[in-house]
DNA sequence: CAGTGGTCTAGACCACCGC
DNA sequence: CGGTGGTCTAGACCACTGC
């Protein structure tokens, strides 16, 4: 289908008939038409048939699979770069304990990385991570790169799960000031609970991104 | 587990022991579990057993599915009310052509709606469809309601999927001008292609939304 | 009514994990 | 090595569609 030598339109021969020629059962057949109805490839219709459809062009770097910043910036082509790393501590404030299962007050420990590429900022995060997960892992400053694979690493810590809220920030916002280097550069503010495999909240980050740096895709479905 | 008699953490005896117990075979109960692993309720490991996770609040209104505008107004507790509604006949420009499989030039039709709540302008969405399609469906300008059930019943063309970029608008952008009422109102913009159950692209969207009356949120995985 | 996909079964064997 | 989930099978019957 990709190639082109089944053409949209183009009806396969029935289940039955199809698991033969591949020599499987029918149930195992089953299990790949399943797969590429869910890529989007195929439209299987109860009581009529399995069609080739319309092949869309794949977009890879897209907001429907989360990625570390790391993982977007080197989609987006650019050089891993700081820019500065600050680490301090403070107080978890309301809106931070409603998102990472704490008491407002309890102990966080703020991360604020900035990312350059080509000698201009392009994304600023803010992290914040419950005390009771990082303790003193971040006191010493060795951490560079991928926040999740230093969480992975270091931890143990494996991030599968990402709540984003999307939104424009407010121009008076300062990290927003940082990125706007030019008139028109929108920034896009993606606030973000990160959650392990048994969906605990791990950390909760604001991540500004200069939108004529970094395009955002989702493929959404009905 | 929604209702917490089955605590984060708890195992589930084995499968053969499952699929005994509510009399229906082991593959049967293994697809009531692939339901909820993808629900993100359990947690399955090979080798090890499957165990209930942390039970994540629900957020209906999310980006992580299709909707039309009109149920984005619904889902944010708006009425529906139409501010403005403009129908013109135009030719396809390069960028809508890549999107909608036609050539610069090209006649299309341009649907222009603005919508109101509580006296104030919330959204504003340009649509851009192919003459081909669009015919003269859109001349009595007896339309109203949501362009997606119009489609459905008019011309018996289903919207499955969609395409969308999300971006900052410029803040020279008319339409973000015309929707920056109060001073600190961010507005997002959605570049949308919609296509049918053949993937073939029925009509391209811009929705700018006033962030401060619309929220936006994603679920994503690894 | 014939032909298609949708579901379920009882059983077998494999792959992985922890002890 | 024992117990877990992962995969596959051959066959049966049901549900939907179009003629």
């Amino acid at each position: 289908m990709d190639r082109g030598l089944l053409p949209p339109g183009y009806r396969f021969p029935s289940e039955p008939e199809m698991a033969a020629k591949f020599g499987v059962s029918r149930e195992t057949f089953r299990a790949a038409v399943k797969k590429l109805e869910e890529e989007g490839k195929i439209r299987v219709q109860h009581g009529v048939g399995t069609f080739v459809i319309r092949q869309l062009d794949h977009v890879p770097s897209n907001l429907n699979r989360l990625q570390s910043t790391s993982e977007m910036l080197r989609a987006a082509g650019l050089q891993e770069s700081d820019r500065h790393q600050t680490v301090r501590h403070g107080e978890c404030t309301e809106e931070w304990a409603a998102y990472l299962n704490l008491k407002a007050g309890d102990p966080v420990v703020i991360l604020e990385r900035g990312r350059m590429a080509d000698g201009e900022p392009v994304m600023t995060s803010v992290y914040i991570l419950p005390k009771s997960i990082a303790g003193r892992s971040f006191d010493s400053a060795a951490f560079s790169g991928s926040l999740f694979q230093f969480l992975e690493h270091e931890l143990g810590i494996t991030i599968r799960k990402s709540h984003t809220e999307i939104k424009v920030p407010p121009a008076s916002d300062p990290y927003v000031k940082s990125l706007a280097v030019h008139p028109d550069t929108g920034v896009l503010l993606m606030q973000q609970t990160h959650y392990d495999e048994n969906n605990f909240p791990v950390f909760y980050a604001y991540d500004y991104f200069r939108n004529d740096v970094f395009r955002f895709w989702i493929d959404r479905m009905r």
